[in-house]
DNA sequence: CGACTAATTGATTTGCTTCAAATATCGTGG
DNA sequence: CCACGATATTTGAAGCAAATCAATTAGTCG
């Protein structure tokens, strides 16, 4: 496995990735050998544990973020405190960087949820990038543009579809996204909560437990603790789609 | 007022349109007169009657537009039927233009609501436009970047949030985008149904109906049939953030 | 004036939240 | 290794916001 070396940013040892992750990743897929060193040597790699914030919702968004390793949520907090997760970033994919090269200020936290390793750019020096090599920028639109057209079906669906639905839905993404495949079915390869499944979906943890145990019980999940096994995907895209399992 | 005719889309008489809406549309602001020439030879203007939809949900996205005159309402149909407006265009801006430009089918219906006048243009025309200037890619980029921080930013309220602050939310927006000072406050300038709007927050009409009564009782607003005037933004701007008139 | 679409308003039901408390699981330090 | 605190989950009961059901009324248009 090709592994670059960057920076000292503990006295001990420098920080290793997997440079593949980002020759895979959504903005930088297709670089050149030589293009990619440029992206490293323009950008800070860094470590981030479990429960670090990597940028605060409301903050003037100055910097662009990929992550290399590890998960990280985008965590919407409300007035009266209550949060929403918006998304569950894995790696190769890019975050606060839409915000950022709009000059607008993040819409949400993003925290750590795991161990993590990511690299991230000033905005000038993300703009210097984009103008040496253009398709940076063009692959940064196309994955904002699906995202667009992804959050929009999600807009549709999150209001109007019950709590149940909604839960559905947010599991099949997240095994779509997230699913590393397991004994007896496709796990959830991140440690998340009935808490965050909540936040997702919009309801809350009361309400995501009562439904996961139902589900548990039909057999077409396997929840424990901060773990999700989905055992039929059929079963839960039927849900999911026409409210009715 | 700088009028294009263009075509002979009638035996009668061709269509005429304000060109000063394209120089300040979110696509094409700041071109110089001679792009923005190029721009509408190679599209095709149109006339949409009220009711008139202009793709449908699922159909390959193989046209960008942007409309000139009039309003388009885009709405998901859900599975059981059921309905949600995403988005209500005004003059100026575009849509289809993001799935189309990314070969992606088009997540929802588009549908004038009054007569309207849009201009087109075939995937490749568009294409061809960007490799001439630039500057559209970027603003289409910019624009795209825009709605998705805005949908985020919505997403999260929408779940979580009661009715009644939903629907204080959607009449601010809608007021922003679409408010014509009035006598008596800022009318939305085009027919809206409390089932539209209904549509819009995630709700019935009769809630609606309820919440739009109860609001017009304490003067915040003056709603008749397919008509809503706003007499006190404040108002539904502290319901909409606090959750509390 | 009908025929149609849109809006109101009351009565009833229900899905989900909220409130409340118990229980399970994990990590950690003695 | 076990006890203990912290975190996560479960489960029951009660309350309520909003959907649904059911008519009626009000505008609008040909």
């Amino acid at each position: 496995m090709a592994v670059a070396v960057v920076g000292l940013q503990t006295r001990l040892m420098p920080i290793a990735f997997d440079i593949e992750t980002l020759r895979r990743s959504e903005m930088f897929s297709g670089l050149s050998p030589e293009a990619l060193e440029l992206v490293v040597a323009a950008g800070s790699v860094r470590r981030l544990s479990a429960g670090t914030r990597v940028f605060a919702q409301g903050d003037p968004g100055v910097s662009g973020h990929s992550l290399l390793e590890g998960r990280v949520k985008i965590v919407q907090t409300r007035a009266d405190g209550s949060q929403a997760v918006l998304r569950f970033i894995g790696p190769g994919e890019m975050y606060g960087t839409v915000a950022a090269l709009m000059n607008q200020a993040f819409p949400a936290d993003a925290v750590a949820v795991v161990d993590s390793v990511e690299i991230w750019w000033t905005i000038p020096a993300l703009r210097q990038l984009i103008r040496a090599h253009p398709e940076i920028g063009l692959r940064s639109t196309a994955a904002a543009g699906t995202r667009l057209l992804d959050l929009q079906s999600r807009m549709g669906e999150m209001t109007g579809e019950r709590v149940e639905q909604r839960i559905a839905r947010t599991l099949l993404r997240l095994m779509e996204k997230a699913g590393r495949p397991s004994g007896d079915g496709v796990e959830i390869d991140f440690p998340i909560t009935r808490q965050d499944l909540a936040e997702m979906a919009g309801s809350t943890l009361h309400t995501v437990s009562r439904t996961l145990a139902a589900l548990d019980q039909r057999g077409v999940t396997a929840s424990a603790r901060r773990r999700i096994i989905v055992r039929d995907p059929r079963a839960l895209t039927q849900l999911a789609e026409t409210g009715v399992g």
